[in-house]
DNA sequence: CATGAATGAGACTTCATTCAT
DNA sequence: TATGAATGAAGTCTCATTCAT
């Protein structure tokens, strides 16, 4: 069966070169610019041949989603590696957000994209990508709560819901208006951050 | 004069009978989906004659825009009117914002593009809109800190910064995940709301 | 009938000011580039009132070429007032053309439009103004013919038209070519010129 | 191969097809009136279809501007491929020139609207096109100053760019006033073009 | 005479998707 | 599987001219 594998192991080929491919082109130009012409440029296939891997141009737009939600997820994993008390890794998480945010502009846009835009379906598969994301942090929240160290009135699952609405939120804020501060208002995108953290581990804790 | 009074008046009338119209567009079909053929047919009017009310089809969405933040800001004003407490005015504001996007869902996304979409481009007409929320709120969170009430951590216009990008985000994260926590979480949209607002007051009191 | 005599005259100011604004505003922005919206604003009056001095937007264009013509003859005048010899004077012509445009491209546009584009109609009054200018310089070529300076094997009115044509086309040649001539090939529109009139200086004598 | 060629074949079909549409509508309503509704309509294509073989209405006006200069510069070298004197040859090449406007009206329009209208950019394909008519006629010139059959005060580039200048000119003229020259002033186009030669033969001659 | 709001036919261009080969 | 030519609906905007007041 080395045919088959090796078939199978060109499609997988084929299927990431068009992420690849998509990818680079809205890095380069923006997620609104994306269009099939591009992208078989880019990949140097038919536009014809993108459609057996991809049923259209919003199902590559749902897979790069998925892998940025995966990458943000290792990030949050390795922010709260090394640390022991849930509280102090929630604000990892947080702080981890941001990082990743800036870091990765276009990974953010391709996550809240589907946070905002409500023209786009969403698959089992983004919920289900989502869905990690969420539970990561709602298992974290769960033993900051079980310690005891989570403010008594506030519920797990909602906390976590409520702290992935305003890491959203307020990378958007930063996003948007962050020039708009820098340059008039006399604060820095750090500085906003850390008023915001300062918030928010008020807020949480008991 | 009367001429020149009823034309002017006339005038209005059709400006605003084509914001009504793509208003009622949007709320049918989605934001994204106005058009200018459909504004042209709703209003019964040449498509020429809409360009005569408006340089661009960007326009009518500023001019709707402005008109929700507008409308928002009354929404605020009202909710703080009978209250002293600066803290407390803060988080009726909070709870204005909840509720005012619960009832105007169309008009919250009108609001909410412009802190999302950078492709639409901010006038000044609309940065004032934006500052006039922004300064309304700012007054109450400068209140607050003169008398003491606010976390003395917290920089006040940065944290009026900080609640705006939160409720925003919290907003969102009720508009498209509301349903998925309904039907799958068993917690409504109050409960995160009111989640929400727990942490809100205890992260920005004193 | 003092009145009838005034309402005369402000329809002639009227009329001329429709015009001098059509021909502001082709200065500024090019031939092509008129439109009654401008037209309009430029005068201060409503785009119906236009319409009720000219007929259509090509009838303004012509009553401005036919103005061009006329000032365009005046400066044949001018320059074969003090010249005896009729070939010196074809030959003033020339120059005076030459200097013409280039002191007022936009009157020579608006003349060769005319000479080029077969979509535009010629009324009457431009074959008139044409004539004029025509007549007067055929009055030289026989004047020429008659004293016997010219090739005698040249038929007056048929030079004359040979000439107009000549330098109409060396007049574009200059308008157009005339920036890549002396950018590459090292010679300048004076240069042209001269070797042109060398030429026809050559051709028409006896 | 074969199947490639045959691809490639029936693309340039296609391209020329268009080409050919084009061609034929601009013929029936002037050079002005083309237009993308009216080519898809010709060829039986979907608009979208020309897209793929023309990036916009201009590249199909620059091309077949480009193949009238090709084929003039085709019907140039006809013209003076059995003369040996280079006089005769220039001669030549104005006759081929007034008998190539006569019978292609339509060509003359491509070639001489880039003369004309500076709205049109040149591209450098254009250039090229300008450039080769330009040197065929120079290295004819050139070589009537080496055997000193040109009038000594005449610059050869110089002259030839004055000979295309007249060429465009005259051209002009006989097309558009030809008629009335016939009609009311009682000589020919023929006549006229006879006498231009007279005076061309004239003028370039030692 | 004067107004200026309204018209509506165009014009160009884009692009996700299909389908015959 | 792969191709890539073809589709055609959709979309924005312009502007000369008209006509009711």
């Amino acid at each position: 069966m080395a045919i088959e594998e090796r078939k199978l192991k060109e499609k997988l080929q084929r299927y990431n070169a068009i992420l690849d491919a998509a990818e680079k082109i809205m890095k380069a130009s923006g997620v609104y610019n994306l269009n099939m012409d591009l992208v078989a440029k880019e990949t140097e296939l038919a536009k014809g041949t993108l459609y057996l891997y991809f049923k259209s141009k919003e199902e590559i737009l749902a897979a790069l989603s998925i892998k940025s939600r995966n990458l943000l997820l290792t990030h949050f994993e390795k922010s709260t590696l090394n640390i022991d008390n849930p509280i102090e890794q929630l604000k990892a998480i947080a702080f981890a957000s941001f990082n990743f945010f800036k870091k990765y502009p276009f990974y953010f846009e391709l996550i809240a994209i589907y946070e905002v835009n409500n023209k786009l379906e969403e698959t089992a598969e983004i919920q289900k990508s989502i869905n990690k994301l969420i539970n990561f942090v709602n298992g974290i929240t769960i033993k900051a709560k079980e310690k005891g160290l989570l403010n008594i009135d506030l519920d797990p699952i909602q906390y976590t819901f409520c702290l992935w609405g305003m890491l959203i939120g307020m990378s958007q804020l930063v996003k948007v208006r962050g020039a708009v501060m820098e340059d008039y208002l006399g604060f820095t995108e750090k500085d906003i951050i850390n008023t915001f953290m300062i918030q928010l581990e008020m807020g949480m804790k008991k």
